[in-house]
DNA sequence: CATGAATGAGAATTCATTCAT
DNA sequence: TATGAATGAATTCTCATTCAT
């Protein structure tokens, strides 16, 4: 399931190489930024420059692998999400678990909503959270006229919790969840704008995505 | 009290440069983000390179000048809401203010939590904050248990939103915000996490000011 | 004789502005080397940079000024220094005065050789340095194997010591002077090696000219 | 003992490179002064600039890196001074050897003086150099009244000839130095001026060095 | 195959010179 | 005419990517 599964069979040191590089990474990101220089990364990981570019062609295709990598924790994290119990937790524990992912990819979350890929997966996992979603509003603990891209737009902003706090305070984004958490619940007021469309979030994706490929000014 | 009136004495034409450079760079940041070549500002200003150079001595004080100006927007912002009727409302016209106010400045967004600067204004605009936010609640309008700081962390996931969302769907975030407004209603359940202190957010300015300055990785 | 009388009825102020930016020049040099920005140089003289290349089309045009000004004093002290008394004493008094002259003129004496113009005026210094020389050597002060060319050498060396020690002790130079006019007494050590002849000094003032021009790489 | 062998352990190519990068500096400085592109240096040495700046983060620490190995080069030739035959040629060999490698290091020689590191190095040369001077005092090649500053600004003087000459007669400077050494024989006439100080010539060195970085005019 | 040296396009910034006010 | 604002080519330096060892 995970990404090196798909490689044709990586020799075991080059496996783990892989590995080391991704983790460095993701530290190099947390603790510098995205444009921390590659050399950084390589040597965090402990390897050459060259040995990674032997794994990832491009700075763009590493950050692309952890992006898989947190893309399939957020799809195992709704997975393990339906089951929770009471069926109904299942929706707030799959956020706040999303909210700890986004604390352990500080740095390069940016380029989460850049992922276009993956599209069946992200058709399942949709369909997840859909259905977290579903138990939440059927058990009263979520609003109806709330739907599965407001989630997008949640998520989203929390992203600007923990990218902002972080460093200082990494639970803080709990409290914040805790007040997201009652905005949903159900309530007479009714909503000043519609939800954005699925189409919507789409181009969201695919305007983030160029910006990201080296789009300078023309 | 803005920026305009502190710089010496103008030139028609100079005054007139200077604001078609910031209204460009604002444009720019919006459409590639900070990381745009100051030759891209430049032209869509209208001016060459070396006029930008001479009216800001670096690219960062074009972007501080930037803030400057949003900073005082939002501080303007938040007086004219202790006028809004009825008193209650200031609060919520405040944050609603804010989200246009960072529609307008997306791109370099983040230098605003960089902008350690002002002392006294900061303080000045605390205080004002803090009288709406006390309103709200004295109203019922807001949880006795929010405090400034946590207004402080609605904005930078209001920011999450913004930044995701401008490109698409300008208005989106006021659908974010009628949800964090809620959320904010007086509530019986307590929340799970003790806010932010005020030294933490000075925290966040600092660190996120020393990224800004080109702190590569070492 | 001075270049002023060679502009064709310069107004009252304008002459003032040219002696000032003229001044200045040699002052900004004196104090930051060649290498000082044209508007520090107007600043310096109270003018506008506008002014200041209305008054010399280029920043070399203006170092040219200096370095006409600075020929125009040599020849006139060489002129002086025929009527000194002792009629020796003249060769030693030229190189003193010289010596003056460079310390008025430090930061652009580089430029001095760089002049080749003033091809008759140049003749006339020649001719008189010479008597001076002759006189010298006449007089038993002077070893007679030395030429002219020696005399631009020893002015080489002197603008040296001028140019490094001037900023700190500007008489050390004098000291330097007495050292070398000793070393110009007869003797009966030949000298190793023949003198520059005309064509060569020719050649230097053609490289130097030539490399000040912005010959950058190529 | 030379500056190749501070530097950890360089690949054979890249040990290779810094040569010729060295090389090609010396080479654009003494045809184009030290104002040369930094792309002119690579193209020379036929190396791309990132591959100079790796050796040398920036341009002044190549050019320090030239002067050190020119102070290295002068230290070397006075140590190497004391063992001429007979002794008391050993000062004449010093200043004509400190000629040569003037004319080999023409366009950067300013930068000597600016050179105030190595103050042990400095210290241990000063002592060589006095040692030389004292013979030849002795032995009566020199008159008792000059002292070790002297020699200092007789270098200085040497590099006015030299700096001047060397494109055009790159031997010119050894009949100056011939008159120079006639100079400092043993005379009655005393000197018009005490010596520097070493005080002041170290505020020489210090000044220079504050002008070589970037000091322009304010 | 791993390494890190080499590459060079691109970034910010400067400054001699021109031009609008 | 004097001023200083505008200009943009040139300069130093960076860093993702390639390639020799």
């Amino acid at each position: 399931m995970a990404l090196s599964t798909e490689q044709p069979a990586l020799r075991r040191d080059a496996a783990r190489n892989r590995v080391k590089i991704v983790a460095a990474a993701r530290e190099a990101f947390a603790d510098h930024g995205v444009d921390v220089g590659v050399d950084v990364i390589a040597n965090q990981a402990g390897v050459g420059v060259g040995t990674l570019y032997r794994r990832f062609p491009t700075k763009e295709s590493l950050i692309d692998a952890i992006i898989d990598e947190l893309f399939e924790q957020v799809t195992s994290l709704a997975q393990d999400s339906l089951d929770a119990q009471p069926p109904e937790a299942g929706f707030a524990a799959y956020l706040r678990g999303v909210g700890q992912l986004q604390v352990d990819h500080v740095g390069c979350l940016s380029r989460l909503w850049t992922h276009t890929g993956h599209a069946e997966a992200r058709k399942e996992l949709e369909s997840t959270v859909r259905q977290l979603l579903r138990r939440a509003q059927d058990a009263g603990l979520v609003r109806r006229d709330v739907v599965y891209q407001d989630i997008s737009v949640i998520l989203w902003s929390l992203r600007g919790v923990v990218e902002t706090t972080a460093p200082v305070a990494p639970n803080q984004w709990q409290r914040y969840l805790d007040l997201m958490l009652a905005g949903l619940r159900p309530s007479d007021q009714p909503l000043s704008r519609p939800a954005l469309t699925g189409a919507q979030v789409d181009r969201v994706f695919a305007i983030h995505r160029h910006r990201a490929r080296g789009a300078r000014g023309s």
